[in-house]
DNA sequence: GCAACTGTACTATCGGTACTAATACAGTGT
DNA sequence: ACACTGTATTAGTACCGATAGTACAGTTGC
C-alpha cells in the first residue's frame, strides 16, 4: 500500500488509499479504522506518521474521532459532495489559466475528453 | 514583481513572471532579456537566484543564452503549443480523477465553464 | 590591449520546513 | 489493573531556497 520509491509523503498516501477505500464505497459509515498503533505496525512505519494521516483525514471529513476508542469513517453525501466540489475546483482553475491565454475553451474539453475515452 | 510573503520560491516567480510576458505577447523573439546582474539589483536580491530562473527559462525553452552577450527571448509557436500542452496534460488529469470516481464528465465541465464567465 | 560589460561554475553557509521517529502522557473499557 | 485507544512533545534528519563570495570565461567598444 505504501510506495516507498513514490516521492510522496508517507502519510500522504495512508490518507489517500483511505479516501479511495470511502468514496468508493469499501467503507460505509461508522466502520473502524484500523488503529494507529496497529496500522503502524502493518506498514512498518511510526503511529505518528499514521497518526498525521488520520489528523488529515479528520480535517477533511473522512473520518472522525474518538479518544481512546478510535477512529471511525464519517459517512453520507455530503463526503462525496465535498470530493466533487475539489476536484470542479481544479478544473476551474485549470480552464481560467486556459483562458487566460486566450485558448479555446471548447476545443480544448473536447481534445480533453477525447484523450480519455481510449 | 516580487512577492515575499508569497509562499512560492522567488525564483520561481521570477520566472513565471516572463513566461507570462512571452507567451502574452510582450517579449517578441530575439528581445534581450535583462542581465542577471542588472535583474538582481532591480529586485534586491541575488545574482544567482536570478540565474536560477533563467536555466529554468532555458531549460523549458522559453529563452536561449549567448556567452558573454546575455539571455534573449526564444519566441515561436512552439513555445504557445508547448504550453498549450501542458495546460491539456492538467485538464485530462483532472477530468480522469473526475471520471475515476464516476463524476458526469459533461455536467462537471458546464458547471466549470459557467463559473468562468462571471 | 584594456575596461566594462555579459554569463558560468563552484563552494559554503544559514534558515526554514517537511518528514519520520522515540518517548511519554491521557482517555476508555473490561 | 491491564490493555487497548488517541495525543502531545521533542528530537533528528534531510532537503530546499536563498545568499554570499570568489573565480573563470566570452563579447564588445574604446
Amino acid at each position: 500500500m505504501i510506495d516507498y520509491q513514490d516521492s510522496r509523503p508517507i502519510y500522504e498516501q495512508i490518507a489517500d488509499h483511505y479516501k479511495r477505500l470511502i468514496l468508493v464505497g469499501a467503507m460505509n459509515e461508522n466502520d473502524p479504522m484500523p488503529s494507529v498503533r496497529s496500522l503502524a505496525v502493518e506498514l512498518a512505519t511510526n503511529p505518528n506518521t499514521v497518526q498525521k494521516a488520520y489528523a488529515l483525514l479528520e480535517r477533511e471529513g473522512y473520518i472522525y474521532t474518538v479518544r481512546g476508542k478510535g477512529n471511525f469513517v464519517r459517512g453520507g453525501d455530503t463526503l462525496v459532495e465535498n470530493h466533487k466540489n475539489e476536484i470542479l475546483d481544479k478544473l476551474v482553475s485549470v480552464l481560467r489559466e486556459a483562458k487566460e491565454f486566450s485558448l479555446n475553451l471548447k476545443e480544448l474539453v473536447d481534445e480533453a475528453l477525447g484523450r480519455i475515452e481510449k
